[in-house]
DNA sequence: TTATTAATTTATAATCATTATAAATAGTGT
DNA sequence: ACACTATTTATAATGATTATAAATTAATAA
């Protein structure tokens, strides 16, 4: 068994404990997501099950997205581009982003506790959480000569 | 003279060697974002200098949101919300987010530029910049027993 | 296996944030 | 003061996402 099938079996274990049906779009989407490197938007994902189901609603697609962002299997990026992306959680890690091609490329990072625990002292706030992303540019857009999409 | 007017008359200065023209619009939308603490959206804008210029069309706010962000004088925050949020650019700081309310604070901590090094180590990136975001729960909404909105 | 129920999908209208457009206005240089 | 071009204005258009109601179907109990 595949990292990712164990993943995707984590996944549906995760939302039969919630209560949530398992429709065989929800099936399709979240496969697609875990197999997926590229951080798809709703529209990627809409258009990349097409063939396999043709009568599938982008309705469907945005409404499991959210199920599956509230129940925290994906993440939902909000970065430059007009369209959210979306993320499976596979762990903590960051994000490197182009900003000529919008790529965006996982890494990892020993978490940055630190930060956080300074920030709560700073702020009085209580801390979930933190997101990092660092920007730049990828080797195939330098190697091209890209410059920045404002 | 205080800080914030120093702010202001050093941004009309970039816009002038940019060769943008200073329009009272302008130089409105500007005073509003360097005094304001709220990292305000398009339409809070819109609405907060509603009384001063009751003409202003609100597509005139964004085109010129547009203009401060190109160069280099606002920075767009992309976070959670539907709409888009404005900071003024003071120097790098960071900002932590209430997940109740969705207020946004500032806080300073020295530049994490290492992660930017290791990133372009890992991914063979160049690196250009970092954003950080701490999300948390405010201390008035701690006091209130307030929850996540998702 | 079948019936039932409530969750979910579907198709598409509605909403919202932002941008595009064309005409009118105005900032700046000479 | 005038000319030129940038900008504002009002509003239509666009794209992403959500809301809606009818149809379909997943899961469960019998």
């Amino acid at each position: 068994m595949t990292m990712s099938e164990m993943h995707l079996k984590d996944a549906l274990d995760t939302l039969k404990t919630t209560g949530v049906r398992i429709t065989p779009q929800r099936h399709a989407i979240l496969e697609y997501l875990i197999q997926s490197m590229i951080h798809p938007t709703a529209d990627d994902i809409y258009k990349a099950l097409c063939g396999k189901f043709p009568n599938m609603s982008v309705a469907t697609v945005y409404n499991n997205l959210r199920v599956f962002r509230e129940v925290g299997l994906v993440k939902e990026l909000t970065y430059g581009d007009a369209a959210s992306r979306f993320d499976f959680v596979t762990g903590d890690h960051y994000h490197m982003i182009c900003e000529c091609c919008g790529k965006i490329v996982d890494f990892h990072y020993p978490g940055l506790n630190e930060v956080e625990q300074f920030a709560s002292q700073v702020t009085g706030f209580e801390v979930n959480s933190h997101r990092l992303e660092v920007y730049g540019t990828c080797p195939e857009c330098v190697a091209v000569g890209g410059k920045k999409v404002q």
